[in-house]
DNA sequence: AGAACCACTTAGCAGATTTCGA
DNA sequence: TCGAAATCTGCTAAGTGGTTCT
């Protein structure tokens, strides 16, 4: 199917011109369109859905470990510069008003306009940001200001605020104005084009510099996180594409050409010293690939998963004490879908924990508990400070095996203290290639939704029963994986109002009914055309209001249900997307109930190859 | 072996946009 | 047609895991 009929240029590079053209491939490459033939030989394009000419070069790539041939981009858009506060809006130190030089002003400014939050108030946002705050003063500023509680941001925060509103009430036109002014900087700088194909770019914008808030307690939140600068900014492309320009009298960090890696830009951030990229949508090409390989390794997974369960089960019996810790870490791995835990630098980010740095603290045994053996609890801060909270039954031997892990240790100590990430990622590499922690994750998301559509739909249910169903086994999964969220501030409002529907759909309905038996009555003694038509109108009647009133009750159910569980992570990251393809197909759902715009996209790729019989 | 570095995926939230229902 | 609610999108922090340096 490689043969290259005539046909059209492979999606929008037909837009560039013939220059760009010649430099994203040497020649023009024309490819066939034909979606239905190949089911599992490649990816499509994400544009025109043609066949990807980088199919092409799939061997070349894999041995030597480039990403691309081509790429030419045009580098990142900046915030717009300070604007420094008209005169009238003024801060005042110790009760007196004080102009403060344009550094020093900027960085109030980013206080000022968190005022509202509850974080100002936390001793370490506070200590953190004046620290900061005063490196941006002047020598006087410094002098100065030497409180913060003296300090006063009100007029700042009410004029940010009237700025908001103000934005709020543009009028039509103006708002307008500026969503044709984003999209054409969409267009400029959201695209770039890699190998042949234009592709749309993730995250073009730098971020504009401001507070730092990590999550949970961080020990570095309220530190200023700086404005980066052109001379911050290293690009990547390729020598053959048209370099982007550094605004007017700036230069770039350093323009360089590595084709290892996916990045266009990078960055270092100055409050951790982390790095920073610019990288493709989740719809390209390159994210799509990897994301399908991901897949597939869980699918490899799925093949020896008994082997290793036996194994890992074997192995709470060894008589070394590293096998064991690694045995039982990967038990729960397995059974808990908990992250691997790699460590991290204590003090500079928030004491959060995985498996593998799980300490003493985190976990309770009780030999007995709710009438069950072996119950082990667990309560720890996982990722993003989100807490982990299970109490499970697990066997005997891992019962014994976490007893001997506690011994003699005190609450700060590693329950695992044998293992790391590392040891067990090497461990698992030798079980299959390509097999790490996370791998289990995404195998058991994906089979546990595979396996929950499966039990829960029938193909008699009507579309909003299935749609049901499906969220209830997306759910299963978010519930194993621990994605919560916070309940959405006005769910108590929403949901009494959606009962009160509830209540009005039923009084409606027991009216229809009513008169439906009226017109019954009315047709057997009547026995007229006229009558008989009033009967089935009546009756349709019925069956519309029972049909909306079962939507709503549904639709209360799943909401009620899905509280304080977010879905999203599961469904963009965990199930693999060829499950809910060949879902739909199978119970004629459309793709659009389970998938919107942007998921699409992502899943471009699953969704042009997959058909009803796809078996995760 | 362990630390440091790097690249990439995964995560929840806030604000923007769209949809819904009176 | 309007305001509220639902949904989506962008943002960027926080993980995982590989490689390189010491």
């Amino acid at each position: 199917f490689m043969t290259s009929l005539n046909l059209k240029l492979c999606c929008s590079l037909a837009v560039l011109g013939k220059e760009s053209q010649k430099r994203a491939g040497g020649e023009v490459e024309m490819v066939r369109h034909n979606r239905d033939r190949n089911k599992n030989a490649g990816l499509f394009c994400n544009v025109c859905l043609c066949l990807p000419l980088c199919l092409r070069w799939e061997e070349e790539k894999c041995t030597d470990g480039s990403k691309w041939r081509f790429l030419e981009h045009k580098g990142p858009v900046f915030p717009p510069p300070y604007e420094p506060l008209p005169d009238r809006v003024r801060f005042y130190y110790d009760g007196k008003a004080m102009k403060l030089s344009p550094g020093a002003e900027e960085v109030a400014t980013f206080y000022a306009k968190m005022l509202d939050h509850e974080y100002t108030t936390k001793d370490i946002f506070r200590k953190n940001f004046f620290k900061d705050w005063r490196k941006e003063m002047t020598s006087e500023e410094k002098s100065k200001i030497t409180e913060l509680k003296k300090c006063d941001f009100t007029e700042m925060h009410e004029y940010f605020k009237a700025q908001s509103e103000a934005r709020k009430q543009m009028s039509k036109e103006e708002k307008q104005k500026i969503k044709e002014e984003n999209e054409r900087i969409l267009q400029e700088y959201g695209y770039c084009v890699m190998d042949n194909h234009r592709e749309r770019i993730g995250n073009f914008r730098i971020e504009p510099p401001g507070l730092f808030r990590g999550r949970g307690d961080h020990p570095k939140m309220g530190k200023l996180k700086r404005r980066i600068r052109p001379e911050d900014i290293i690009i990547n492309c390729s020598k053959d594409s048209v370099h982007p320009k550094a605004p007017p009298g700036t230069r770039w960090k350093e323009v360089r050409h590595d084709n290892k890696v996916t990045w266009l830009v990078s960055w270092t951030e100055n409050i951790q010293g982390s790095i920073k990229y610019i990288m493709l949508n989740p719809s390209s090409r390159i994210k799509g690939e990897k994301d399908w390989q991901k897949y597939e390794t869980a699918r490899r997974l799925k093949k020896i998963v008994e082997r290793i369960r036996a194994q890992y089960r074997e192995d709470w019996r060894s008589k070394e004490m590293r096998i064991r810790q690694r045995a039982v870490a990967l038990y729960f791995i397995d059974k808990l879908a908990l992250r691997a835990g790699n460590e991290k630098d204590e003090g500079e980010t928030a004491d959060t924990v995985g498996c593998c740095s799980l300490r003493v603290e985190h976990i309770r045994l009780h030999p007995q508990m709710d009438g069950q053996d072996y119950v082990v609890e667990l309560d720890f801060p996982g990722k993003d400070s989100i807490r982990y909270y299970n109490k499970v039954s697990v066997e005997k031997r891992v019962f014994k095996n976490l007893q001997l892990f506690l011994e003699n240790k005190q609450a700060k100590d590693d329950l695992f203290d044998r293992l790391n990430t590392s040891i067990l990622n090497k461990h698992l590499q030798e079980l299959m290639d390509g097999l790490t922690a996370k791998v289990f994750r995404t195998y058991n998301a994906s089979i546990t939704l595979q396996q929950q559509l499966k039990e829960l739909t029938s193909s008699d249910d009507n579309i909003p029963e299935k749609i049901l169903s499906y969220n209830r086994a997306n759910r299963a999964v978010a519930v194993l994986c621990n994605h919560q969220r916070a309940p959405p501030k006005t769910f108590e409002k929403s949901m009494h109002n959606l009962q009160t529907k509830i209540d009005e759909k039923k009084k409606q309905l027991s009216a229809a009914k009513k008169e439906l038996k009226a017109a019954k009555a009315d047709a057997k003694t009547l026995r007229d055309e006229k009558s008989k038509r009033a009967v089935e109108t009546k009756k349709k009647a019925v069956q519309r209001i029972s049909e909306q009133l079962m939507k709503l009750e549904v639709q209360a159910t799943d909401r009620e249900e899905n509280k304080q569980i977010a879905l999203g992570t599961s469904k963009l990251n965990y199930l693999d997307p060829r499950i809910s393809v060949a879902w739909c197909k199978k119970l004629g759902v459309p793709i659009e109930k389970i998938y919107n715009k942007t998921q699409r996209e992502k899943f471009a790729w699953a969704i042009d190859m997959t058909d009803e019989d796809f078996e995760f």
